[in-house]
DNA sequence: CAAGTTCCAGTCGCACTGACCCTAACCATG
DNA sequence: CATGGTTAGGGTCAGTGCGACTGGAACTTG
């Protein structure tokens, strides 16, 4: 607790209300293109059977930051999650109808949940799109829409001031393939070569490997692959100042 | 609480660890140019004496929102604070002494703080420049060093993406307070003719009222008191993208 | 070899903005 | 009233960052 210039009529701090504290993890990662969230069926009332992310209880011998590691740790079994960000809390009453429980929502992105999702219970655990979530096509329970919404408009905004595109994509990776990761999160449609011009004029952003990747299966010359420069730190190096939005083809 | 795929070993989730849960508020407003923060001084062990941020308990019936609201008016007797802004959680096991507690920190931005001091205890309450807390010159119990660090930390990228400038300024205000603003927080010195013309420019963002400033004591052309418009949700008209910090003359 | 696809390099032009200058409108002093 | 100091407001100029576009390079398949 903290400091109070003295007690409100009717309220003894001294008799305070006690909370459960929990944290959900959204866990995203980029696949064709697409950004996923992890999502594990509920077993248990309520909202037993519904889509739910995944999370757990806080211990009271560790951080926040630490319950949201071992929470990744159990639920997936990846103990090196690229980025895992706090970004919200979420207390009203009736978020959960069985007791008071105020829970703290991160955010981590993997680059290959495949393997990930095998490891946990594979029959409850699933990726969805994150579009699904977000136009109510997979209703989710408790208030984890409102969750799922936060931790996107997080991720847009942690896309312009850190690192975290190079989160989505392997250790090593094309130009086309980090585009995908801003244009699948923002939205939009980035010209191919302005965005090499943004990323390879500045030094420290990305290093060339030499090698090449695999040309796809409609052939095309194939992509230089770089390594993740030590600059993305300090804001990244794109930004969302494009007004032209994507128009969505009827796919 | 949320969902889990199973129990970890020797935990028992019916039996699920009780915090306390706490809402701190970093109120910041503006006095001569320089960023202020009220602070309030502890009446009781821990920490009895010494500095901290104002806060008290949520209570199960409020959202956290809610609870900041309702803190903040009985810390300030304000109940319109121009912005109020979750930005984080914190719960390290040792961050109270007595007990589990987790709180969630609040940012408020106030433009006129100096009656609401005088209505809470006098003797209490005070402001003081965050700089003096940013520096260790001013000592805050708990954690508060920290949670002080990030809200002016997210209150400088506020700066850039929503209106909350126009939350340190009075209903009307020149164009010199709301750089001054942008000037304390983000540590910049902006050229006024410029800044004049990134937010002239475009319709929305400021409104001419006609009337005219008192003139400072110092002399010099009245300056035109303005309006703020509406454009101030989709994105700040000012961005930091500027390299000059501004060198601290030895005031 | 031809056609299609993707990657990469370069050019053009606009819009934004930092730096700077000048005038307008006020005050203080003599 | 004259002069100098101070702040507001309007303008110019140059650099630069970025969107739009073009064309060549390096692959594929048929």
């Amino acid at each position: 607790m903290t400091t109070r210039t003295g007690p409100p009529a009717g309220y003894d701090p001294s008799q305070f209300p006690a909370f459960a504290v929990t944290v959900d993890i959204v866990i995203l990662t980029m696949i064709d293109g697409e950004l996923q969230v992890l999502l594990i069926r509920r077993g248990e009332d309520p909202f037993k059977g519904m889509w739910a992310i995944p999370g757990g209880f806080k211990r009271p011998t560790e951080t926040l930051d630490e319950a949201a590691q071992r929470e990744l740790v159990e639920e997936t079994g990846v103990d090196a999650a690229r980025l895992l960000t706090q970004f919200g809390a979420y207390g009203d009453p009736d978020r959960d109808p069985r007791m008071n429980v105020v829970t703290v929502g991160y955010l981590a992105v993997l680059r290959d949940v495949g393997a990930v999702v095998a490891g946990s219970d594979a029959a409850d655990a699933s990726l969805v799109p994150v579009s699904d979530v977000l136009n109510e096509k997979i209703d989710v329970a408790f208030d984890h829409l409102q969750i799922v919404r936060e931790a996107v408009d997080r991720a847009r905004v942690e896309l312009e001031v850190s690192g975290i595109a190079t989160a989505f994509v392997g250790t090593t990776f094309t130009l086309a393939e980090l585009r995908a990761v801003y244009e699948a999160i923002w939205g939009v449609q980035l010209d191919a070569a302005n965005f090499r011009r943004s990323i390879v004029a500045a030094d420290g952003w990305v290093i060339p490997t030499g090698r090449r990747s695999q040309p796809g299966v409609t052939g095309g010359r194939p992509a230089e692959l770089y390594r993740a420069g030590r600059a993305w730190r300090q804001g990244g190096p794109i930004h969302a100042r494009s007004t032209k939005r994507r128009e969505e083809p009827g796919r």
